[in-house]
DNA sequence: AAAAAGTACTCTGTACCACAGAGTTCTTTT
DNA sequence: AAAAGAACTCTGTGGTACAGAGTACTTTTT
């Protein structure tokens, strides 16, 4: 059996990932909504977002509203497929205790 | 909102519960079957089992099966309540993506 | 009888990693 | 002017998952 998606299982790349899936596709959440939703720190969240961007998992757009910049985050379809199969993987670890 | 409980959202400790969470209450798996369950070494598994029982979420024991030594282990019913908890917060988090 | 293998545990070392916090740049608000 | 917000990077610390070796005892295999 495989060990789930160790990128998504992380607590708060989990919480990252579920609020962007929740999204239609081709829409993003602010840097700081982000920040406030899985409440931790500026540097952490980037780091995070640096992990799931490397991943494939999310698109990141440094982009300014006005003249303030503005960063969005976006989930990829693979990073849509890759959220989506490890709840799949969690559901079944739920269920069935990891047996196969 | 909660982070979950993060000594039931480690991996390992998650296949651990859910295979014990499965059985009936009273029952009990051989460590050597939740070794091939979890798919890791002796050292690692007593590792993680000391951590739940520490929490207080399973209980260990030690007898004998005629002279060979045999370590049981049963999930206690505060271990099945956490469990339970974090399955619920893990739902919320997939559907609600942490908003609150 | 000797060797191998199983059960279960402890200890050590390694490598990773989550996180806070400081420092930076630039801009807007007060 | 000063403060505060946006969005980073970097560093240091602490935690921890894991493999692997070593131990003790027992049973099975040769």
């Amino acid at each position: 059996m495989s060990d789930g998606n160790p990128i998504i299982h992380q607590a708060t790349r989990l919480k990252i990932m579920a609020s962007l899936n929740r999204l239609g596709p081709n829409a993003s959440l602010e840097f700081t909504h982000l920040r406030a939703i899985v409440e931790t720190t500026d540097g952490n969240l980037g780091t995070h977002l640096a992990t799931l961007e490397k991943a494939g998992y999310v698109e990141i757009e440094k982009r300014f509203e006005g003249r303030k910049p503005q960063t969005r985050v976006m989930a990829t379809p693979s990073g849509r497929r890759a959220f989506t199969e490890h709840v799949a993987y969690l559901c079944e670890i739920i269920e069935t205790g990891g047996q196969s």
